[in-house]
DNA sequence: TAAGGTAGAGAACGAGCGTTCTCCAGCACA
DNA sequence: TGTGCTGGAGAACGCTCGTTCTCTACCTTA
């Protein structure tokens, strides 16, 4: 027997997968039923509709994000390569064949136009990632003009290591943010 | 009377203006033929269904974008102003109330992992762009690397200044593109 | 004026979507 | 054993999509 919660688990795991790999629209109810092994009943019992499950997705995945790169901050040993291992956590992800950049940019680009709320979640990912970077950054004792052109090189790695699928831009992208750290010290 | 160059002009402009505004799965053909003011059987005649469209309208914003860019480029007294000059672009097209952001990264977002073609045409404007930046960054004397951050930047500006809705982003990417190109002199 | 061809408006079609509903197998319990 | 109930499988519904087809009105030309 499978309670709820390991039902909505699965579902939420699957439609996140989905979602990333080939954008929400392209994503039928049916294709994510089946590969959560869940009924139609049940899924819809569980959730409000397939834009409640988008939101709920993203929002999950910005936890699951910001944990997985803390892992790779919290082993660095100076308060600089904190800063740097954001990209190396970037490096290492655009490696497996499956990624395709951000999720929430992506999204943004997809949904944004006709949802607010995925728009809203959006917001909240890039300024909490933002605020992350400017929190390293202040640790540093550089200015934040520094953190923002750290966080718009993340961001502009983010798409271009998906779109030319190689982690040339993330290795780019560090190379640049170590410069403007030594510069600034 | 039109002549079919005529409709086929007014059938991009409007593709163009509500696949960036809506996103491509967003408008369907009635819509489109609706604002163009065209027969569905003239739209059908002079595009093989929509993902030609698609693809047309990108390669045709492909073109115009680097025009725009090219008159903010030509009219800067500097090298290293011509470089600068990109992100002026950016700030000034991003105060209009539609800008959505990259249409290509928006596009690679949407349709990319189902297009084959898209992709296609996103990978050539990305490396076309690059190119462009790399290009200017030579005739400054800064070396290659350089170009590549900036680039980054330039990407990462795109799509953040399309989500705030502010032009912010740009003129802090065009902040820390002075700085690198201060630094390496 | 009459005939033939063109082109536009929009009906029609098949497919796929998100969502709901029906049906029935399997269970708990008297 | 009989009776109600729960939940799963998937049929069905209404809608919208991309695309094609039909019909009619009009223009051209003899």
């Amino acid at each position: 027997m499978t309670t709820d919660t390991e039902a909505r688990e699965r579902v939420l795991e699957a439609a996140d997968r989905l979602f990333y790999a080939k954008s929400a629209h392209a994503v039928g109810m049916d294709e994510l039923r089946t590969e959560a092994g869940v009924s139609l009943k049940k899924l819809y019992q569980l959730f409000d509709g397939k834009d409640a499950l988008v939101e709920e997705v993203l929002r999950r995945r910005e936890e699951a994000i910001t944990a997985a790169t803390m892992k790779y901050v919290v082993r660095a040993a100076s308060p600089e390569d904190q800063v740097l291992a954001v990209f190396d956590w970037m490096a290492d992800s655009s490696g497996t064949t499956d990624f395709r950049g951000c999720a929430f940019i992506n999204s943004y680009a997809e949904l944004g136009p006709s949802s607010e709320r995925v728009t809203a979640v959006v917001r909240h990912q890039k300024s909490g990632v933002r605020g992350a970077i400017a929190a390293m950054v202040a640790a540093t004792g550089r200015p934040e003009w520094v953190a923002d052109s750290i966080f718009l090189l993340f961001e502009g790695a983010m798409t271009n290591t998906a779109i030319t699928v190689s982690s040339e831009p993330a290795r780019q992208a560090r190379k640049a943010a170590r410069f403007l750290l030594e510069k600034t010290a």
